[in-house]
DNA sequence: TCTGGGGTCCTAGGACCC
DNA sequence: TCTGGGGTCCTAGGACCC
């Protein structure tokens, strides 16, 4: 039998801001975007547990989180704050795992299946964990105890911040069943209203309908909807490598129609993606550009290349020659984005490269 | 209320090949 | 007049996650 551990670190970026400017302690602090004044564009990215007692959460547009909290503590993200604290918890967490798959940021999954006995020591052993993250980095996580991936993850999210909770093989089904279906991963908005709409809230009501029902709504989703509502999960702890692609989008302060100016833009884009690209060594064969225009519908146009390079007049060429025909209409343009996908590193692309 | 920026994965039709 | 079956790649869109 397995023993998954889901570790997931409490509000990340608050916390790291808190860590760092201690007189914020107790205060409500939202990373996000700037609110300027409850006229912001963007979104929260997180908020601390004093902010959410306001109601705000990841994700609210800033603008919204401003009426419910205009005393809070607004704060841009710090990523070379959050990058080094991460890399430390995740080389410590590392350390105590048989498996290991980093799932983000902030959280990661464990196989400890062959470090522990059964659940009991899990829990000690999760315990010693919480305390040694705390004690070295002086950052506060929460910890899920599984015989799955899944249980493991609904589990981290059950007691917050600093708690464990341990879900036993015999237990899952009555951890899982009061449970809405939102707290399954992959069970967004739309997924919710769907089931909704065939009478399923709970994972319980997920859990007993017919499976053939739910694969003829969903396909193969439905199908594995129904087997994680009866808490069968059989996604290996598997540490990935690979980066599958690279890109920048970015929401303009204003609403654009400018072609010129839009075009500059796409232009800074792609030289930021071909910089990453470079750092890591990799070419690329596919090129792909967003556009989004004022009430947000979204497009995107891909090329593939003949061959693999790492050329930034190849980049910039075809991000503007896709984009191209989207800016004709000089309707307004919300953002725009480049992205690479294809990618090799040189010793794999075959020999066969474009210019340099 | 009005929706960021970094990604991954899936679907589905059509081209193309054997 | 009726037109396979399997596999892979390309392209566009969409759901979802942190």
């Amino acid at each position: 039998m397995r023993v998954i551990l889901h570790v997931d670190l409490d509000a990340f970026f608050p916390s790291v801001e808190v860590r760092e400017h201690p007189e914020l302690k107790g205060r409500p602090v939202i990373v996000g975007a700037d609110p300027k004044g409850g006229k912001g564009r963007g979104v929260v990215s997180s908020a601390s547990y004093e902010a959410r007692k306001f109601g705000i959460r990841s994700a609210m547009p800033i603008s919204r989180a401003w009426k419910l909290c205009p005393d809070g503590v607004y704060l841009r993200p710090h990523f070379d704050l959050y990058i080094p604290a991460s890399k430390n918890i995740m080389r410590i967490l590392r350390n105590h795992a048989d498996r290991f798959e980093q799932g983000g940021i902030d959280e990661a999954y464990l196989d400890t299946s062959n470090q522990v006995k059964d659940f009991d020591e899990a829990a000690k052993f999760a315990g010693s964990l919480m305390e040694e993250v705390l004690e070295k980095e002086k950052l506060t996580c929460s910890i899920g105890v599984g015989p799955n991936k899944m249980v493991a993850k609904i589990a981290s999210d059950y007691r917050k911040p600093y708690g464990l909770t341990v879900v036993r093989e015999e237990e899952v089904r009555g951890f899982l069943f009061p449970l809405d279906v939102r707290r399954i991963p992959g069970v967004g908005p739309k997924t919710e209203r769907a089931l909704k709409e065939m009478g399923i809230k709970t994972i319980s009501d997920l859990a007993s309908a017919k499976p053939e029902t739910l694969t003829g709504q969903f396909g193969v989703w439905g199908t594995r909807l129904h087997q994680l509502a009866n808490g069968i999960d059989d996604r290996e702890v598997i540490e990935e490598y690979e980066t599958k692609s690279i890109g920048r989008d970015t929401t303009f302060e204003r609403d654009l129609d400018d072609e010129e100016q839009i075009l500059r833009v796409l232009d800074e884009l792609a030289e930021e993606v071909h910089a990453d690209v470079i750092e890591n060594e990799f070419r690329f064969k596919t090129i792909t550009v967003r556009i989004r225009y004022q009430h947000f519908d979204t497009h995107t146009r891909s090329k593939s290349l003949l061959f693999y390079t790492n050329d930034l007049d190849i980049l910039k060429n075809n991000s503007r020659r896709l984009i191209h025909p989207f800016l004709r209409g000089r309707r307004k343009v919300r953002l725009v984005g480049v992205r690479v996908s294809g990618l090799a590193l040189p010793e794999r692309s075959g020999g066969f490269t474009g210019s340099i």
